[in-house]
RNA sequence: GCGCCAGUAGCUCAGCUGGAUAGAGCAACGGACUUCUAAUCCGUAGGCCGAGGGUUCGAAUCCUUCCUGGCGCGCCA
């Protein structure tokens, strides 16, 4: 709708030009339109005339008539009236915004997509929590927020993948490892004194125990060879269980990609190689250096260290170059913004190897507070005293807390109370929508036993609907599209929450001010097109955040 | 000390990349169910957009200096 008007102001803009109806000024490369705020100034406006008018800085009333005579040859606008300081005010006449319901009730699932995003091979890497231990509340939030833009970047016609790296390799994996094997000992009855630096939750034991049952016990095998099997086992476990727990949210990856595999088949080492070719590592204190700082680091860092292991920037340097490799024009990594710090040295390292920093997107997800009560628990992995995603889904509800993560802007800290989320569910955004939606299933059932058949074209809404609130309920629909677009490309899913939240609201308003299934056939049919054209982008938007759009409530 | 993110109604937050009189939701107060689901709606009240300066026709938005809160600044991952 608004490339269609900006396009006829731009051909009418045009012909002015050409005609000699208008000499003062520039023609403009691009006419920026807005959503006025208050309705009645119009549908959309747009300060052109502050453009064209300079130096006089007035608008010129004469552009204005100009152009409301050239708009109404193509029907698009009902009037067009100078207001405040400079805008041009273009009222669409309403057919136009009726128009949408047809795209609406024709495109179903499809509407909202676009190609924005023009196949761009884009790959989304999120949670990537380590293999250690199960997820927790703060994971949840960069796993929905990631597949809820991989979610909207694919609507906007880029071509995704959903990637979720794997640590299985390191010194966390070794401490997994020993933690295990000292639970599994602890279980044959040796006692044991636990180290500070092991893991020391429930869980741990668990994985012992059930080593214990598949394995049996290790004896007569060399500690390191032990580590290794208790390391292996661990972390093969506890991915099952976070890919479980993931999967009962609703989030399914496309790639499981292992950092063990990079060092299996060399990849670290030719990078470095790489990296050793152009002159960006040096060695000094017996340690293998990148200079990053070459890139806009702050200080150079290590690649191998003076023990001659590899730090874990190492691999992260190999694991994205393979990602240009394999293809992908952009690559994005959804991280807790607690690794902020890191982000100049990848995109050094990108430069450094020829890549355009621009091609790497980190998107910071900031923390969550987890309260119970307004009290702050302490989190922490090694304590053992945690909260466990899964224990949230099931106590909050998986809608809820997909919907409460996503409310947000990410890069802002998010206070996430149990037992508010508990108690108020029934006042939790989330249901306000989803009931929206069930409101009108509920009418398309009574439409049935009343023999209101929905019409198969828009032709009776746009003979029947004239009320205000009508024509709101179609603008803001004709909107979607460039809603999940600019989610899109600025990579904020919450935008698209927003819209639904406004959605949902008029929808309330409406059905509260106006019957649906009146005496009179048409408006009865009329408002069902509308009514059903609401439900279709309530639905379409859900999915997109992975919230169910449920029939009845 | 340096860097990143935030600071908008009593609380939690939007504000579409510079536009018109800054918006929602909770909480408060007053109303609406014999009518398609009251998990809803309507109304009232609530503001130095952290502070100062700058850029211009125009700033919550951009630049700058402070203040406050959170998080980083390892041969950890």
């Amino acid at each position: 709708m608004k490339t269609q008007l900006r396009q006829a102001i731009m051909a009418a803009l045009k012909d002015c030009y050409e005609s000699g109806d208008l000499t003062s000024g520039e023609l403009p490369e691009e006419i920026q339109l807005e959503v006025p705020k208050n309705a009645e100034h119009g549908d959309f406006a747009t300060n052109l005339a502050m453009t064209l008018a300079k130096p006089e800085r007035k608008a010129p009333r004469q552009i204005a008539e100009l152009l409301v005579k050239r708009l109404q040859e193509h029907a698009l606008c009902e009037s067009v009236d100078i207001a405040g300081p400079g805008f041009i005010n273009f009222k669409l006449a309403a057919q136009c915004w009726y128009a949408v319901l047809d795209q609406v009730m024709i495109s179903g699932d499809s509407f909202g997509r676009s190609d924005v995003g023009q196949g761009t091979k884009i790959q989304v890497e999120f949670v990537s929590a380590n293999p250690t231990g199960p997820l927790h509340i703060g994971h949840g939030r960069g796993a929905v927020v990631g597949d809820a833009l991989a979610a909207v970047l694919q609507a906007a016609g880029y071509d995704v993948q959903r990637e979720y790296y794997v640590n299985d390799a390191g010194n966390q994996v070794t401490t997994l490892g020993r933690s295990i094997l000292l639970r599994l000992r602890e279980l044959q009855g040796e006692q044991i004194d636990f180290p500070e630096d092991g893991y020391q939750a429930e869980y741990v034991t668990d994985v012992a125990r059930k080593f214990r049952a598949e394995k049996g016990e290790l004896e007569g095998v060399a500690e390191a060879e032990a580590i290794e099997a208790c390391a292996r086992f661990g972390v093969a476990e506890i991915l099952t269980w976070i890919e479980k727990d993931l999967g009962e949210f609703g989030i399914h990856f496309d790639n499981w990609y292992s950092e063990k595999s990079l060092y299996d088949r060399s990849m670290v080492d030719q990078e470095l190689a790489k990296l050793k070719a152009k002159g960006l590592s040096f060695e000094q204190d017996d340690a293998l250096w990148l200079r990053t700082t070459e890139f806009g680091d702050d200080k150079d860092r290590v690649l191998i260290k003076s023990d001659g292991s590899y730090t874990y920037f190492a691999s992260d340097v190999a694991y994205h170059m393979e990602k240009f490799d394999r293809g992908f024009d952009r690559v994005i990594d959804v991280w807790g913004a607690d690794h902020h710090g890191y982000i100049p040295r990848m995109k050094a390292m990108l430069a450094g190897l020829g890549h355009p920093p621009e091609d790497l997107e980190v998107l910071l997800i900031q923390m969550v507070n987890l309260l119970r009560d307004g009290v702050p628990f302490t989190m922490g992995k090694r304590s053992g005293n945690f909260i466990t995603l899964r224990e949230v889904i099931d106590e909050v509800g998986r809608d809820a807390c997909r919907f409460f993560f996503l409310i947000r802007r990410c890069d802002s800290q998010l206070d996430f109370d149990l037992e508010l989320a508990k108690q108020q569910s029934s006042d939790n955004p989330v249901y306000y929508v989803q009931y929206a939606h069930a409101r009108v299933c509920s009418i398309n059932r009574n439409a049935a036993e009343a023999g209101v058949t929905l019409p198969e074209t828009g032709a009776v809404a746009y003979q029947t609907l004239t009320l205000p609130e009508e024509l709101a309920l179609a603008r803001l629909l004709a909107r979607y599209p460039e809603t999940v677009a600019s989610a899109a490309v600025n990579y904020e899913p919450h935008r698209v929450v927003f819209y639904l939240q406004e959605l949902a609201a008029q929808f309330h308003s409406y059905y509260n001010r106006q019957r649906v299934l009146v005496d009179d056939v048409d408006t009865s049919r009329a408002r069902l097109y509308l009514v059903n054209a609401v439900k279709v982008v309530l639905g379409n938007a859900l999915k997109l955040l992975g919230v169910s759009a449920p029939e009845q409530m």
